[in-house]
DNA sequence: GACTGTGAAACTGTTCACAGCA
DNA sequence: TGCTGTGAACAGTTTCACAGTC
């Protein structure tokens, strides 16, 4: 297949082709009116822009299980990363290999990072650990954090951190589920008992149910602490 | 703290607080003018519609590290959520303890399902295994899944898939990277080269650098596949 | 006086619909 | 003729600003 159609591409992304259009536009022109888009110049145009023909070194900090699962995870050498160095706390762990990279003791951490010229860590340590992991980090040249440990980081200016928390995915479809049980319930009981407030409070959040697999605005912004 | 007005919240979370009353307003008048929010009562009024006063038995399929990581992770408890069984292939896995919950081979899986009531199943096996354990969740009961396989899942109308890539958060802090880097050569050459179509595919995207360390929309839509 | 709740205004994002080109 | 690229229309979201209440 070696050219695409916007109509094509958006029903395989769950998507209008229009939105696909403009948002391709965003990058440049590189479609061909009456033909579609050119695969491989396409793939090749959005991985530049997206970065992905770059390599990024990383290091991962705190090799448990979830370090090690992420260690092991096939999909960062497809995407351009390449783990440079896994450091761990625990002396027991220093040389042993995982995913066969050696595991490094944290002492190692900042000439590490100098010598690879890494910019990019990931923390997988207990959340104790966390934020003297992160300034270190930071304090040896990393700009960019992507934290597994349950505590918000404080960092300075200019660097960017991301939180992942495994249970809020779980919450997004533990909020899904009560709410298909709350339909039937309302659709057994002829009319409903009306919401507290404002009628759009149900409102259209249903998933569109076609491809749609990724994490989006499913569900109100603001959080209980 | 008994009480706090949408002002500190707001602030709290890195929002404005007109769109912080807003937003509680769709849930009901639950603050009082001239005074604030009960902390007390508006913590059970958002938590109850999340779901987060419901028990949710989930069983975890796939005990490899990021099963057991999963396992072990400490904030599924405290939002409602209650591993009721894990599950493995491997018949030497079974009967192993892991976050003390002893490992259960993936034969009992429909019975496991049955008896606990499970609408809630989460996949950590190889990419492989994925689509045929998907499968047999969804036949005994399963109505919501979610995916760390790396790949996408096709499930019948009515089932909830989302799935989870430990590497997109990753590739998204890379993009930025990016950015940053291309941002200091720009200043370097006093008028930079200009990008191949619109002025605005390097819009505002800027992190808040505030508080904001969730993944929302950093990034565009559509990737490539 | 302090702070919520909310219409209306401003803005942002999506979809339509079609001119323009291969 | 078929499909992109894009202004213009539309829809949805955020913010403003203030009336209403404690």
């Amino acid at each position: 297949m070696p050219t695409v159609s916007s109509e094509e591409l958006a029903a395989a992304a769950g998507v209008n082709s229009a939105k696909l259009r403009k948002d391709f536009s965003y990058l440049g022109s590189y479609g061909t009116r009456g033909v579609g888009y050119d695969v491989e110049y396409l793939v090749y145009q959005i991985s530049r822009e997206l970065g992905l023909t770059q390599d990024w070194p990383v290091v991962i900090v705190g090799i448990g299980n979830l370090g090690a699962a992420l260690a092991n995870y096939g999909g960062f050498a497809s995407r351009g990363f390449r783990v440079a160095a896994l450091i761990d706390a625990d002396p027991s762990m220093a040389g042993k290999p995982v995913a066969g990279i050696p595991v490094q003791h944290s002492d190692e951490l900042e000439s590490i990072i100098r010598e690879n010229g890494v910019h990019i860590g990931v923390i997988a340590t207990p959340a104790g650990a966390a934020q003297e992991v992160c300034d270190r980090l930071v304090a040896a040249g990393v700009t960019s954090i992507l934290n597994f440990a349950p505590t918000v980081l404080s960092v300075p200016d200019g660097v960017d951190v991301r939180k992942v928390d495994l249970s809020i995915e779980l919450q997004i479809l533990a909020f899904h589920e009560q709410r298909k049980a709350g339909e039937e319930a309302a659709a057994r009981t002829a009319a409903g008992v009306p919401a507290p407030a404002a009628t759009n409070a149900t409102d259209g959040a249903e998933r569109t149910s076609a491809t749609d697999q990724g994490p989006d605005g499913d569900v109100p912004a603001v959080m209980p602490a």
